[in-house]
DNA sequence: CAGTGGTCTAGACCACGCG
DNA sequence: GCGTGGTCTAGACCACTGG
């Protein structure tokens, strides 16, 4: 990273008698040296005992603040080095013809397409495929009867190593069994791409986006930072009959994606 | 909200030996207790007291634990009450065709007409309408030139009495200058209704989504408890001539929105 | 090795909610 | 008045990083 910024940055000092807790002075303190630019991205904060010593209260405090920051997903502390402020990602945009036809006729999945166009090195892994009885939310956007089963494929997308996005598809035991999308390898183009070749012409998908903060696995397989929510899109596919063939429910680091949209004014 | 659960919701006690320090030990134990629905949404956890007496460790260390939850989202705490499960709001879906011209011609703003057919009761405040040398993002998306002005018009949205959302649009000063564009009171229909008067007819939004935490002065419009995130969304809109007219910055608590919208498979 | 952050103890005093 | 969570002190020991 960086070195440590000298002394100077901290120039003011809390005031005991304010109705403001003594941890929440230092935290907008801190913030303010963030947003004014006197430590930068990927630059050191002062150290925890620095910051004892420069502002005179106990280390519980300057951790409870540093806590704060944490929070707001402005910090990170490693361990034995410092905290830093956090360094923002390049921002991948998803574009809302991501899975056009277009794209697929390449013969290559949406995310490794779009991450190879960027200049960067896709992957994926943790693939498993399973045959289960799904969730009922998951059964009603099939439009599927009680106990019907559906082929479960999970997975984590890499962008250069670092994992950005974990999904899990739902197709229809009816339509995936004994085809490639019952396979970890899906085969060129996806499971999109078999679906269609087993006459399912793809007409549209309905996207539901939703954030919140990861649940403790999650925030482990995609290696979030406290203090980084993740997106949870459920992407239905509906073919040109208006069936639902296919379920995607993907939970996306929020600080590597924008997702674009387009809106008709009609 | 509810009653303190029995005593016998805590069996469970910490392993000190373990690798997993102990605060995380109790706060799996405690996500465990609401995960499984011994602890219901808007049900009291056990006290701080109680929890430092079950697991023989400081009220520190029980706060330690408290914490995790309360930034995952899942526990907010009550001062002279007590630590809840939070209870998940009521969800709001946005569908991709709120800002269709069917919705419009009704004359009423989009925001009013759709929180008012889910059977709630909308209101706007906190209103102010400045003319403003934009941001370069903004001034980017409108395609104006370095210093060129905007009318930038801020509000809060709320329903039930509840703040919801932050938004500031940015018009051209070209167009909205002398209009009720640069009143607070924008008229029936709101602005798209008054810059469809003035021949810029809309074609088309552009949505770019994207989620973090707040910021304090965030939180605090919209009342969010901890571990809350936010989205922000930036919507352009787009005359039948391809110029952009507005800009529309929002940001919004993600517990209560859903976004909804159709991607084309072409 | 010295310096960093991570965990935990054992207290104290305060402010809020409710009966 | 009592129980709740909120803030703060003054320590201790540990694990990790780097030279």
């Amino acid at each position: 990273m960086v070195g440590r910024p000298r002394g100077d940055v901290l120039v003011e000092v809390v005031d005991p008698g304010s109705d403001r807790p003594v941890f929440r002075q230092i935290s907008d303190h801190l913030r303010e040296l963030v947003a004014s630019g006197q430590v930068g991205p990927g630059e050191l904060l002062p150290s925890e005992s620095q910051l004892v010593e420069h502002y005179g209260v106990t280390r519980t405090t300057i951790r409870q603040a540093l806590d704060v920051l944490k929070a707001e997903g402005l910090v990170t502390a490693e361990h034995g080095k410092g905290s830093y402020v956090r360094p923002r990602p390049q921002v991948r945009r998803l574009g809302s013809d991501r899975f056009a036809r277009r794209h697929r006729d390449a013969g290559k999945a949406a995310f490794v397409a779009e991450v190879e166009s960027a200049g960067s090195r896709p992957s994926v892994d943790q693939i498993t495929v399973t045959e289960e009885r799904p969730p009922s939310e998951i059964a009603g956007r099939l439009g599927l009867a009680g106990r019907a089963k559906v082929i479960v494929r999970r997975r984590r997308y890499l962008i250069d190593g670092q994992p950005v996005e974990l999904a899990t598809s739902y197709i229809p035991a009816t339509l995936g069994r004994g085809t490639a999308i019952a396979e970890p390898n899906s085969g060129p183009g996806g499971i999109y791409a078999r679906l269609e070749e087993q006459g399912h012409r793809l007409d549209r998908f309905a996207e539901e986006v939703r954030a919140r903060m990861p649940l403790p696995d999650e925030a482990q397989a995609l290696r979030l930072p406290s203090g980084v929510p993740v997106f949870q899109l459920v992407r239905t596919a509906y073919d040109t009959d208006g069936q639902a063939v296919e379920v995607c429910d993907t939970v996306m680091s929020s600080d590597v994606y924008q997702l674009d949209y387009e809106l008709p004014a009609r």
